[in-house]
DNA sequence: GAGGACACTGAATCGGTAT
DNA sequence: CATACCGATTCAGTGTCCT
C-alpha cells in the first residue's frame, strides 16, 4: 500500500504528507509524534486493559482458561498506567481535527482511568457505550455477576468543539429506531478471528461489527481514522470495506503481519455484507425473577393450577415454595404433578385485580412494559 | 422508628449504638461521622451528577459557583466534583466493615472520576453493572446515540478482602441462568414515581426493582445498608421489604418527609417470601466415610466415573483404591484424570438399586436422614 | 446429507478453612 | 505467614466426528 495523501493544515501552512493505508512500526506515542497536528478526522483506540489477573483459572469441566497473559497488558501501578494513558491521549489529540472524535475501549478494570483522564485532558464526552456480548465468558466460580459487557467512549475535541455523526445511518441501521447506548454484538469467533496453527493470532480481536458501527456513526467516506493500538487490523479492514481511509500504529511484528494480510483481502462494501450487520431483533427472554423485582408479583403471593389441586408460594428470588418442595416456576410444577416437564408460565395462576389469570398473562405486560 | 441496634466493634470495644431505620439530616459526610468505623455491611449511593450541565455550576453542597469571580471552568468543576467525592468515599470506607461492599450509581458525566477516585482509595471493583434502561428518554435533537444506561460500581473494600455475593438467588432470579453485568430494568415511573401536586417530588428517583436486585445479591437478612444520598429513600423502602436494616443520610427536608412517608408504608416480606435459594455451599459438610460408617456404602463397592474410564475401589476407612492410587474421593479422581482438581461427589458413580448413581445423591439421602 | 454427541473456547481482576 | 486439603463451579457458539 502506502498511499501517501496530501491535506493541507488550517490557515496557509505548507502541505504533508500522511502515512495513509500504513502500519507505522513501534510504539504509538513515538509513532504518532511523526504527524503533523490536526491530520486526522478520527482516532480509535483499543489500548491494553491492565487486567491484573492472579493465577490460573480452570472451568468446572477442568480445561484451562486461555487468559490475556501477554507483557503488553502488565503495569505495575495504577500511577504507571495513568502516566501511559495521558501519553498516548495527549498525542492522539495533537493530531486530531478540531472538529474530529476519539473512541476508547475498555474493561472496568481500566475505563474509569481512561475517562477521568481523558475529561481531564479537555476531551468532551458525547456517549459511553455499551457493548452487551450476546455470548460472554461465564464466571466459572459463581463468585461475581458474569461480566457481560465492554464500554466504549466516544468524545469530542471540546465542549464547544463539533462533531460528525450519521443519525440517519444509525437510525436506519436500528429498524427506524433511534440507535441506543447499549449495542447488542456477539464477541469475536468463527471465521472471523484469525488463527495460526490453530491458536488465535491476538488474544482480544475485537468483532468488525463493532468498529463497523463506530466508523458509519462517526466518519465520512474518504475521512482519516488513525488506530494507535492496531494489533490485527480490524479498524484497517472495517474502514478499508467502507471507504475510509486508516493509518495504524503497532509494534509486534506478527500481529503487523496478520493485519496486513487481512486488509488485503477484505472486500470494499457491498449490499451483501451490509446486511449481514443488521441487529436481528429476536423476542428478548423473561425470567420469572423479573416480575417479582418489578413488583408485579409480590413474594408471599400464593400461585396455583387450573383446577387448584396445586399450590405454592412465591420467595424473593423468584423461586417457589410448595411443602417441601423448592425452586423454579417450571421446575416445583414438573414436581408436583410428576411430569416429565412442565411450562410454569401456563401451569401456574394467580388472583389478580379480582381475576384469576395465568402467569403468562402477566408476562405479556411486563413484555410491553419493557419494550423499546 | 428510631430503632437503635447495638454493634460490637472489633476487639473488645464499648458497644456503640447506630441509629438503623433513621435518616440523619445535613451533609452526608458530617453524617456519617457520627458512626463509629467498621459499622455497617454495605453502602448504597446514588451520588449527584450535576457536572456540565451548562448555564450555572453548583457545588454539590448547593453552594453557587460564581463564574465572574471565581472563573471557573471545566476545570475547576471537575477538581470541585473530585474533592467531593473524596471526601464522601472516605468516609463511607471508614464506616464499612472489612467485608462489607460499596455500590455507586452514575452516568457518564461522573461515573469515571467516581470509578478512578475508588480505586484510588483501595477499593477494588468486583463488577461494573449496566442499568439498561427499557424506555430511556429519547435523544431528541438527534445529536447521540439515545443514552440508555446508567452505571453501577460494585466494589470490595480491597483485593484480597471477602465479600457477600448470593450466586444462587441471582442465578434464580434469572431462571437458572448466571446473572449477567448488564441488567434490564424499567425507569421509575407510574405509580411508584412519587409526586406531589403533579410533580415529581425528586428529580432521579430510582426504580425499586433496581434496589431489589442490588440488595438481594449482596446482603443478607439484618445486614445494615447506608445510603449516603437518601433522596426519597428507596433504599430504606426495599430494606425495609426484604428485612434488611438501613441508615439515611438527606439534607433536604421535602426529601426526607417523602422518604417517611414512602417507608411507613412499605410492607415487609415475612419469613417464608424472604426465603432464597440457598447454594450448596451453606449445608453441612458430609464426609465420604460417614456414608461408608452409615452403610450406605458397603467397604469393597466399586465406583466409576460416568463414561466408565476408571474405577476404584470403597475401603473400610472411607478412601478409595484405584491400582497404586490411594486416597479421597476428590484426590483420587483428581489423580487419575491429570486433573487440577475434582469433585469426588460429582466424578464418582455407582450401582444402586438397579441404577447408576452419583455419590452425590446418596450425601442428599444422608442428609436428609440426619435432618433433626 | 441431516442430525446428534461431544469437544473446545472466549479481555477473568473467579475460595475457604484448618493446620 | 505458608501449606494442605476439601469441594464448588459454565453459557453460547463453533467445529468435528459419527451414525
Amino acid at each position: 500500500m502506502g498511499v501517501l495523501t496530501k491535506i493541507r493544515e488550517a490557515k496557509t501552512e505548507p502541505k504533508v504528507t500522511l502515512p495513509v493505508g500504513q502500519i507505522l512500526d513501534g510504539d504509538c506515542v513515538e509513532a504518532m509524534r511523526s504527524l503533523p497536528d490536526a491530520s486526522v478526522d478520527l482516532v480509535f483506540a483499543d489500548p491494553p486493559y491492565n487486567l491484573q489477573l492472579g493465577g490460573d483459572l480452570n472451568r468446572p469441566d477442568g480445561s484451562h482458561v486461555d487468559a490475556v497473559t501477554n507483557d503488553w497488558d502488565k503495569f505495575d501501578s495504577f500511577a504507571i498506567y495513568d502516566q501511559f494513558t495521558r501519553d498516548w491521549l495527549t498525542e492522539a489529540r495533537r493530531v486530531l481535527k478540531p472538529d474530529g472524535a476519539l473512541w476508547v475501549i475498555g474493561s472496568y478494570h481500566n475505563i474509569y482511568r481512561v475517562g477521568a483522564i481523558l475529561q481531564d485532558l479537555g476531551f468532551w464526552l458525547l456517549n459511553d457505550i455499551v457493548w452487551r456480548k450476546s455470548n460472554p465468558m461465564p464466571n466459572f466460580r459463581g463468585t461475581r455477576f458474569t461480566n457481560a459487557h465492554e464500554t466504549l467512549l466516544w468524545a469530542s475535541m471540546g465542549e464547544k468543539a463539533r462533531y460528525h455523526f450519521n443519525y440517519t445511518a444509525m437510525k436506519t441501521l436500528n429498524d427506524e429506531l433511534q440507535m441506543r447506548s447499549d449495542w447488542v454484538i456477539p464477541i469475536c469467533n468463527g471465521g472471523e478471528r484469525l488463527k495460526r496453527d490453530g491458536h488465535k493470532v491476538h488474544p482480544t480481536q475485537k468483532p468488525e461489527a463493532l468498529l463497523y458501527r463506530v466508523l458509519l456513526a462517526t466518519t465520512d467516506k474518504n475521512d482519516i481514522v488513525l488506530d494507535p493500538f492496531f494489533g490485527t487490523g480490524t479498524t484497517g479492514a472495517v474502514a478499508k470495506r467502507l471507504g475510509r481511509q486508516w493509518i495504524g500504529c503497532e509494534r509486534d511484528g506478527s500481529y503487523r503481519d496478520a493485519a496486513w494480510e487481512r486488509i488485503e483481502s477484505a472486500l470494499p462494501l457491498d449490499e451483501s455484507a451490509l446486511a449481514t450487520m443488521q441487529s436481528r431483533k429476536s423476542a428478548p427472554r423473561v425470567a420469572f425473577g423479573s416480575l417479582v423485582e418489578a413488583g408485579m408479583i409480590a413474594p408471599g403471593t400464593e400461585l396455583f393450577d387450573k383446577k387448584r389441586q396445586y399450590s405454592a408460594k412465591v420467595r424473593a428470588d423468584g423461586s417457589l415454595e410448595s411443602g417441601t418442595e423448592k425452586g423454579s416456576i417450571h421446575g416445583v410444577g414438573k414436581v408436583l404433578q410428576g411430569a416429565p416437564s412442565c411450562n410454569g408460565w401456563t401451569f401456574w395462576h394467580l388472583e389478580h385485580e379480582g381475576a384469576t389469570k395465568p402467569l403468562d398473562a402477566l408476562r405479556q405486560t411486563y413484555l410491553l412494559s419493557i419494550e423499546d
